[in-house]
DNA sequence: TCATAATTAAGAATGATTCCTGTTTAAAGT
DNA sequence: ACTTTAAACAGGAATCATTCTTAATTATGA
């Protein structure tokens, strides 16, 4: 293969996986596999999910996508790839990024305490979104 | 019910869910619910999985347990329950604590930066463990 | 254009966790 | 202590996100 697309490693450009990648970088929220496979079905309509999947993992193993583990059961995607924080809402599971610059001391912190060699650290913040802390004094008192 | 077990909340003090917080706060790691399975059964051989799982969340739900996601398949569980950090071996997905203060800073920090309500952050670092980390040097080059 | 290795769709398999059902048990009130 | 009953239990089925399998298709290098 003489075209290194996408990274300088050997990765066909295939329709799926352009648009998978097109698609993502479009928006700044940080969708689950399904959500993406939903948004790729406009472009594509006989794509399926295992292939969203599969793309999704191979663009994260080349540094195209983040693979984001937040505190609820799918994993979520960033088409963001430089290192940074992220938020998300307890209720409606909406992930974003935060703007909040890496805290790269901490790692040389704890290297001094423990002596495991540390790789990496996340962060992760939760809280209410907007439209869900609204709601949340609406509708005060009652079972959501 | 009289007697407020635990915590001051109703919870019925039973053998199996006794067994399991003597069990977790006996030690420093944080095992997932079947490794807390197989160390219940050996001293309550009739426990069920299911029992186990349910009791951890029961207890988590209480305070008296942390229940951690941290980058492997399965939810961690751990007897501290005053806030701290974690930390996950990458290799062995033995985890820990992290002697790092409370960066209780950094929500306030990020308050002013987004337009979320922020409830809380987590932290977790990743790397080798001590085991792990001489495997790597001892094994350099094989592929593992 | 051809060969072939990578990719695909579709659906089966996996694995952690939760749920269901009928039975047992802890504890509140006598 | 005896009774009552809501909570908890064991065992196994169900769920759900994700990964894997297979046979067919496609992108790329020659």
């Amino acid at each position: 293969m003489k075209n290194l697309l996408y990274t300088g490693k050997k990765i066909k450009k295939t329709k799926a996986r352009t648009i998978i990648l097109e698609e993502i970088n479009k928006i700044k929220s940080h969708p689950t596999a399904y959500e993406m496979f939903e948004i790729v079905k406009q472009r594509l309509p006989r794509v399926s999910l295992g292939t969203v999947y599969r793309n999704l993992d191979i663009l994260s193993e080349h540094g195209l996508v983040l693979k984001l583990k937040m505190n609820d059961a799918q994993m979520h995607y960033d088409g963001r790839t430089d290192e940074h924080y992220h938020i998300q809402c307890v209720k409606c599971g909406k992930t974003e990024d935060i703007p909040l610059e890496m805290l790269k001391d901490i790692d040389t912190a704890v290297r001094d305490k423990t002596s495991y060699r540390i790789l990496y650290h996340t962060i992760s913040f939760y809280g209410l979104c907007t439209g869900c802390a609204e709601e949340d004094v609406s509708g005060k008192g009652k079972k959501v």
